[in-house]
DNA sequence: ACCTGAACACCGTTCAAGT
DNA sequence: ACCTGAACACCGTTCAAGT
């Protein structure tokens, strides 16, 4: 939690600033907490800086010098989220098994707060949980066994995939995160039987292949479909690692 | 490229009008045609309703009449886009390579439009040119073998796999497309270097693997992670529809 | 059937001025 | 060292009114 030890990074957007202990009003962390509490209660486009300094009692000027600006305090939002994964220590001959825990866990995460894959988006994540959390996923790797550069693209490889996936599963809706999964599912359901439908009304002829996979359109479980990309990835990592790129027979 | 004998999907954000024949200033495919070159000359953040209208000569409440909302110009401006893709007719035995053909024809269309990553982003694209694209894609999953659940599941993995990919690729810069590949490459490499030497700056004792693995962060060939991620998943999949879900021996 | 100007309700950010 | 009000230069969208 404590950011002191590690120096920011250069491009860090943030103004560096002496300390910054206050009494109560306002703080970087109260900004930040803040900013949270309203990305979590109402989504992405209720967060602008004018709203935000209203929710803490204060005009919008009075953020800029604590965050810099509104994409500093995303930098700062994200790495606090990043701080919320837990990854387990290393169990080497588990690396594959704790590989599919990882992107387990950045999905629980992403799901928690649905808005942070679309702030993560054009963000390389170098806070200090952020560190952090590269630390770890790199050591379950490096003890698995997988070669230095292997195991650099295969993370990066990982957090990407992990993030496609769930900006779709998270993107049309911009509400905010809520127990409602009921509700949640059920909209999801009635897209998802909209698009078999539609699919299913269009000119055999043209879409022979489409119309004849309608009902597969309708089958939207995000889960399965999640277990089945985690494995194909890790699958296909291990393979890789033991030199096996070659094409599986048909 | 006519839309004419496929009906709109019904949660097409579009106002849907008769004819839209007129002799010049503005239609429904002028607007879009606008919407393109302002983001390839400008970017993402240059497209303005307000904007665009001043580019087409007119106000812009005009354009209203004819895409309905923002968000109905960018179904459509995103439909255009991926009318440019091109996917190859089934060649059975070669379904993993064409698979692979499919995104690296997918990255590059993205690459030549960096903005359309960030704007398929929560959007289900359903256009004439989505349908089409579908179908071809689908045909080759199918006539390799794959059942039909798994053809569907794996379309939509890839897809959001090569996106989660492309929008880390095109994410921090928000510039247009150029043909500075030079300045960007350029710049590329200069951020992985300042990332390597900050890494490098850790304190080993809390950071053992990252500052060990520093060099790698510096290596960082897009097209070469981009081989490897298409490779694993290409495998992947191709042994889960052998049945072969087992995990790979360490 | 199409276009328009003007307005509504917002934005992020800056900056001189205060304490 | 921190906070403020007011201003600048924008947004997307609506709507009554025009032709």
């Amino acid at each position: 939690m404590a950011d002191t030890e590690i120096p920011a990074p250069p491009w860090q957007r943030l103004p560096d600033r002496g300390s910054r202990r206050r009494r109560e009003p306002i703080s970087r962390e109260a900004i930040v907490a803040a900013a949270i509490k309203l990305l979590d209660s109402e989504g992405l486009a209720a967060l602008s800086m004018r709203r935000l300094a209203e929710e803490l009692g204060t005009g919008a000027a009075s953020l800029y010098w604590h965050v810099g600006s509104k994409d500093g305090l995303l930098d700062l939002v994200l790495d606090q989220i990043i701080g919320e994964g837990r990854i387990p220590d290393p169990d080497p001959p588990r690396w594959q098994e704790q590989l599919k825990e990882v992107a387990r866990e950045h999905r629980r995460v992403s799901l928690l707060h649905p808005y942070v894959v679309r702030i993560s988006l054009g963000r390389i994540p170098m806070g200090p949980n952020a560190l952090r959390y590269s630390e770890r996923v790199l050591a379950i790797l490096r003890a698995g066994g997988l070669p230095p550069r292997l195991a650099v693209q295969g993370y990066l490889l990982l957090m990407s995939t992990v993030n496609g996936f769930t900006v779709d599963e998270t993107g049309v809706d911009d509400e905010p995160a809520g127990d409602h999964r009921a509700d949640d599912a059920a909209g999801r359901q009635e897209a998802a039987n909209m698009a078999r439908d539609y699919i299913a009304s269009l000119p055999a002829g043209s879409f022979p292949t489409m119309t004849g996979l309608a009902d597969e359109f309708a089958f939207s479980d995000a889960d399965e479909r999640f277990d089945l990309l985690i494995d194909i990835f890790a699958d296909g990592l291990a393979r890789h690692a033991q030199g096996g790129s070659t094409t599986v027979r048909s």
